[in-house]
DNA sequence: CTGATACTTGTCAGATTTGACAATAAATCA
DNA sequence: TGATTTATTGTCAAATCTGACAAGTATCAG
């Protein structure tokens, strides 16, 4: 009974707002007023559903966890028997999407996750599993090569992936894109 | 005649300021009141020796550009006859010092960039330089590889090392940063 | 001492941001 | 209809931030 609930909904809207914003001016520098003006909505309702600025970024980071894990699990299910690496490469390092902001709202969470230290903690054991992910798609193309080696490995191919994508900011011409997914490709090729 | 200036070293003083609270609060979360009560000296002063808000920002830039540049000349002039990448890779991997926010005020750079043209481009260019130190570096050890090659590689070394640093704020594991370093030689270990 | 130059303080108005909450509107069901 | 639950609007006060500028102070050369 009473009125039906859009909370879901409003709150999906909210934080995709706040997610254009910090892509692209960080989360420090985005304000709730922008965030409702992105939105369209009043700033009460922010505030309504959500709540006020910690209890934002912590919901933002949560919804990016969970969203992002959720793709590395499709991908997962979707890899063939073998090169999984190389599979994963070339998804990851498909032609940079402008709509596309995953990683630079990842690098901006990061970069202000001193000021949180519940999401500094969430977004570190992210990105833990995130190189798990790498790592087990590494292990299963080269059985025979040490865990730990896989492991450094993936660590590298995982840093090569986010710098290039936080560095199309600066407009760099698109041989970058493709020398960083070379080098990626290159540093697999290092356990055949 | 006249009194003499400080200009130069209350410039200092202020971007010294103004770099420490970037490296915690990013750019666009760093106010010039912040600034002004981190460097000790009154907000009215910072507009009198740099400027507004803009100025300060190009100012910043600017010396940051000049200082790494500095950097890289100085270790290029100490380089080894051989093995100069791996003496490149040492030096930049050494353990993480808290009180060298180099990385993170490049980082927080480049990811307000895009509201600061002028501020994008010089940092394009000298993203530029810094991958073609490394691969001047790299070509000097293995002059017979082709020189796209060796670019590529560096590309793929510098971009581990700039995640290596930016992840520091997530506070990872010691791990973390000896399998960058090994990841980033096990890379140019490909060219030999 | 005097003038010239540079530094420093203090203050203002306007704009923005935030947390808080009261009041009102809308939708559902009994 | 009327009770109930949820959604939405509107408004406040306090704090902060910014650009601008007037007024005063310190130091040096001559």
């Amino acid at each position: 009974m009473g009125r039906p609930s859009v909370k879901a909904e409003r709150t999906e809207e909210i934080l995709n707002a706040f997610e254009r914003c910090v892509a692209r001016y960080g989360v420090e520098g985005t304000s709730l007023e922008r965030i409702a003006e992105e939105s369209g909505l009043r700033r009460s309702l922010l505030r309504y559903y959500i709540g006020n600025r910690d209890e934002m970024v912590e919901a933002l980071a949560d919804r990016f966890i969970a969203r992002t894990e959720g793709y590395f699990r499709e991908l997962e299910a979707e890899l063939p028997e073998e090169n999984r690496i190389g599979a994963m490469i070339d998804h990851w390092f498909t032609p940079y999407e402008p709509e596309d902001s995953t990683t630079l709202v990842a690098e901006a969470l990061i970069a202000s996750a001193e000021r949180y230290p519940v999401v500094q903690g969430k977004l570190r054991d992210w990105y833990d599993r995130l190189v798990g992910y790498f790592a087990a798609a590494i292990s299963a193309d080269y059985p025979d090569v040490d865990k730990d080696r896989c492991w450094m490995v993936a660590l590298g191919i995982v840093s090569i992936f986010f710098n290039h994508d936080s560095m199309g900011s600066l407009g760099l011409p698109s041989r970058y894109g493709k020398a960083s997914a070379e080098a990626a490709r290159l540093l697999a090729s290092t356990l055949g």
